[in-house]
DNA sequence: TGTATGATTGTATCATTGTACTAATTGTAT
DNA sequence: ATACAATTAGTACAATGATACAATCATACA
């Protein structure tokens, strides 16, 4: 149960009202990362309202990186590391993904050449940042 | 255990993802014919899904005739992966692997030419390359 | 050997989850 | 009133999960 009240009188959209209230209730601690949110036809069915505008509400939180989506499981409270961690990451990661990557595509056959070429290629149409649970 | 990671993020099925990968490592080797896969509940368990989802990718390799499910003993990368499969394979291999690397470097902050430059310096000292199979 | 039995494998089916598309409704300016 | 845009609802769909099932294997024992 999701003690979230909206105020239909407001003329404020009611999928605002959602995001704006999910995101008070990450700020003061009431939803932590990891959490599950109710299913969009749980939280419609509380709320008594279509569980498309619940749905709405949680494309933005998600499109905002606050939330994960997932067709078939549900909708989580994103993790979201502290910028030192994502920091240390940063460069011994690049070297292992980058070691593995050149490890598997030279196995295949490809030419250092041929690897350049495809980099060069989609690093062009390239539609930056997504981010694994 | 089975080097296979998933974004539950990416908006690719997970199915998908599962089949992508396998048909990955099978070109580059990392999978030979003969190996058996994991049992469906074993894979699901490692990577926190449900294993019909890992049914699901198994069923879709078995009709691609690239492994062989069988009730009762398991999933087997098959003998004689066809000819025209390996092959083409090899291509949309290259692509989603160069495009998951990139997703992945860049999500972590660093620039197109920072990435060129690790590619660079990486293929230098990486001395001969390697036939496929 | 042969067979009984429990464990382990993949399969089938349906429920539950979010998504996409469209239609209806509502508010507002003209 | 009318027209337009935004919001909400209806419907169909795709992905994932839960549960019960069938085939095979492993083991024990006669």
């Amino acid at each position: 149960m999701m003690r979230l009240e909206l105020d239909f009188r407001s003329g404020i959209p009611i999928y605002i009202q959602i995001v704006d209230r999910i995101k008070e209730m990450i700020s003061n601690g009431h939803l932590k990362p990891g959490d599950q949110l109710p299913t969009v036809r749980a939280l419609a069915q509380e709320l008594r309202i279509n569980f498309n505008t619940v749905a709405r509400a949680y494309r933005i939180l998600d499109e905002s990186g606050i939330i994960s989506t997932q067709q078939g499981r549900g909708t989580y409270i994103l993790e979201i590391p502290p910028p030192e961690v994502t920091q240390a990451m940063r460069q011994t990661t690049i070297e292992a993904l980058t070691e593995r990557y050149l490890a598997d595509v030279l196995r295949l056959g490809f030419s250092p050449e041929e690897v350049l070429a495809f980099i060069h290629r989609q690093l062009k149409s390239k539609s930056p940042l997504q981010k694994p649970f």
